[in-house]
DNA sequence: ACCAAATAGTACGACATCGAACCAAAGTCA
DNA sequence: TGACTTTGGTTCGATGTCGTACTATTTGGT
């Protein structure tokens, strides 16, 4: 297999396992959240309040006009609470409500139940020996986009 | 870490990447052409001819109303031939048109091309290392929902 | 042979995501 | 200070994907 085969199939696989996992989720997740929805709140969760929705698109990979629609999506079920920034006028900080705190506890604790059956056939240390590869192929992709979207 | 946040931040970091691939894929290939097409279009070539419209959704783990949005796609731009299935009167039969190979071959250029400043930034062998695991973790996902939607 | 259950594909409505165009606030530089 | 540029967010239109409901055909049991 050359290097492009071996990188088209890699991305495939990829592609696929995300794929399934996202909908995973979304079968799995209460209230008809969506995954989206749900990975945003734990970010929300582990970064910390007060993040701009820039922020937290960037750390996201998604384009910040997603970012608004997925905050006002959260905003209205009143998981997120959102306010001007205070040091930029053009800005907003994100801030985590009891709610949303409560919800994604909840949602916790929905996934890891139902994935309680598929979880012990997951081999660990294959997926924890696969972390680094998967972090630095996403550096590299980050990069280049940022490259091409900044420059060039 | 305990093995619920293992699997919580492997699907993550699984899920951004395929994102940012997508995305890549997205940016870079002709005439607007998404990844999805793109996708079935290889898998087409590679499976051969005359395979049917669930067959293709089952593979690329799309449900079958998406791919007849995608086929329809593809079929609108002469990409692909659907027939009628001889052997079953509900089913259908997708062929590739010789313009569906060259359009896959000229995408594959433009993606090949895109990628060779990337490519070298990956480490080949950590790509091959985690292909198994990844083909894991697929079966296992794939087991869970064939279960989920057939029986239970 | 007939009727019920399963199956392949389509239609429809909902929604997440994207890119491009836009607006408002900062920042920059003369 | 004042104009040009940059930057954070929103709006808008388009599109990919999904779940559900539906149609048509096939399969299976009696």
């Amino acid at each position: 297999m050359d290097d492009d085969t071996l990188i088209f199939t890699f991305f495939n696989e990829i592609g696929i396992v995300s794929q399934l996992s996202q909908a995973f989720l979304n079968r799995h997740l209460p209230d008809g959240l969506h995954s989206s929805h749900f990975a945003t709140l734990n970010h929300l969760y582990r970064v910390g309040n007060g993040t701009t929705p820039l922020a937290i698109a960037n750390a996201m990979q998604v384009t910040k006009a997603t970012m608004t629609h997925t905050l006002a999506v959260l905003e209205k079920r009143e998981l997120v609470e959102i306010r001007a920034n205070p040091s930029d006028g053009r800005s907003k900080t994100v801030f985590l409500t009891p709610a949303g705190r409560a919800f994604r506890l909840a949602a916790i604790g929905d996934v890891t139940a139902a994935m309680a059956t598929v979880a012990s056939l997951f081999d660990r240390a294959a997926l924890e020996a696969s972390l680094p590869t998967l972090q630095r192929v996403r550096k590299i992709l980050d990069a280049e986009r940022a490259h091409r979207s900044g420059g060039d």
